[in-house]
DNA sequence: AACTCGGGGAG
DNA sequence: CTCCCAGAGTT
């Protein structure tokens, strides 16, 4: 009887406050101390550290943090700054909206809060845009110590796995049933401690693939290591196939070697960025060539550049066409004449980035052979 | 509740 | 190739 009763994987489901306690003494001896945002730990340094994080890794983010702070080292800055340098220092880094929303709140910060982040309080922060839930409470638990709780992309795979939470986190009822955990276990003391250990234990640990159980101070408490099941848990979201879209994008240039770039609106993707004219079709941009440019010149199509994003694949035909006459034509408010071998301070897509690069290569090659 | 919004690291 | 990362905003 007693032996059907030990078969059972039998848990003692760790109390918050034993949680807390082997939580923070794995901190203490294997947290991380050094990331770029950990050093003087203002609100708006982690602020800025807390949105570029969001949906990115670590280890992308610091040359970009390093960057940004370097040029803006307070919300003053931000605040004052140009939206064109914003997203300038954001290309590559993707979901733009981050960086327009960061700005806005800056301003928000400086005019309405007098430059003072609203850490006292979770709805005051979130109500800074790109400033959600679980950004909010992570600048308020590792700035000023308050009981406020996280829940990232670590702390809901750490969870996950610690009481076998089943089911896609992206569904509401998992979501929350993540969040009464992470309430569960957040403690009233070492509120920073404790936020970042959580992130710690995920990012170094607890990771996505082959998980360190051996080193985890929770592998005896553990429902998925119990089961063997470590990487069932999270459940990842149900993926369906990417739709495929095709575009045009025209590289015009003039004879100085300057291609024109358009703005994007500011809100959807490549928000705000500056991008080449972009056509469904090949007819499409014949359409514009005649009207803009009739006497223009295109060259052979350039290779198919293909882009995948969250939710499509963008394959890009880059069209070079040469204008015989001079650029002044097409010169509108929400264009401008780029010099791919003096780069402005402007946000660039990725792809378009590439190919500015690509076209200053072919543009010099062509000048070496001249000489 | 489902969808939109990027780019790259890691397997 | 696939998966998803210190998520938030919109529909």
């Amino acid at each position: 009887m007693w032996c059907a009763i030990m078969l059972q994987p039998l848990f003692i489901e760790l109390t918050p406050q034993a949680f807390q306690a082997r939580l923070l003494d794995w901190f203490d001896r294997h947290g991380r101390t050094s990331l770029p945002w950990q050093q003087d730990k203002t609100p708006y340094r982690v602020w800025v550290s807390e949105i570029m994080l969001q949906q990115t890794q670590v280890a992308t983010v610091i040359p970009y943090y390093q960057r940004f702070m370097a040029r803006f080292p307070r919300v003053e800055d931000l605040a004052q700054a140009a939206p064109d340098e914003v997203l300038h220092l954001w290309t590559g880094l993707g979901y733009y909206a981050r960086a327009r929303n960061l700005h806005r709140a800056a301003q928000i910060v400086v005019e309405v809060h007098g430059g003072e982040f609203p850490v006292h309080s979770v709805d005051a922060m979130a109500g800074l845009p790109g400033i959600g839930r679980s950004t909010a409470g992570a600048i308020i638990a590792i700035t000023s110590g308050r009981r406020a709780v996280i829940l990232d992309g670590n702390v809901k795979r750490v969870l996950a796995r610690l009481r076998a939470v089943e089911g896609w986190p992206g569904r509401t009822a998992v979501a929350r049933e993540l969040w009464r955990l992470a309430e569960h276990y957040t403690p009233d003391e070492r509120l920073a401690d404790y936020t970042q250990a959580m992130m710690d234990l995920g990012a170094t640990l607890c990771t996505r693939g082959k998980p360190s159980c051996l080193l985890c101070p929770f592998n005896d408490a553990c429902q998925a290591h119990a089961r063997g099941e470590q990487s069932r848990f999270p459940e990842s979201k149900p993926r369906k196939t990417l739709p495929e879209r095709h575009a045009r994008m025209l590289l015009l240039c003039d004879r100085e070697g300057r291609v024109m770039l358009e703005q994007r609106p500011a809100s959807g993707l490549w928000g705000g960025l500056w991008s080449f004219p972009q056509f469904d079709d090949d007819a499409a941009l014949d359409d514009w060539l005649a009207i803009h440019a009739p006497d223009a010149q295109r060259e052979p199509a350039w290779p198919t550049l293909s882009h995948t994003f969250s939710h499509f694949r963008l394959h890009i035909v880059p069209q070079l066409v040469r204008l015989a006459r001079d650029s002044a034509a097409v010169t509108e408010p929400g264009r401008l004449w780029y010099n791919p071998r003096e780069p402005a301070s402007i946000g660039l897509a990725a792809p378009v980035k590439t190919l500015l690069e690509t076209l200053a290569h072919s543009t010099t090659q062509a000048e070496e052979r001249s000489r």
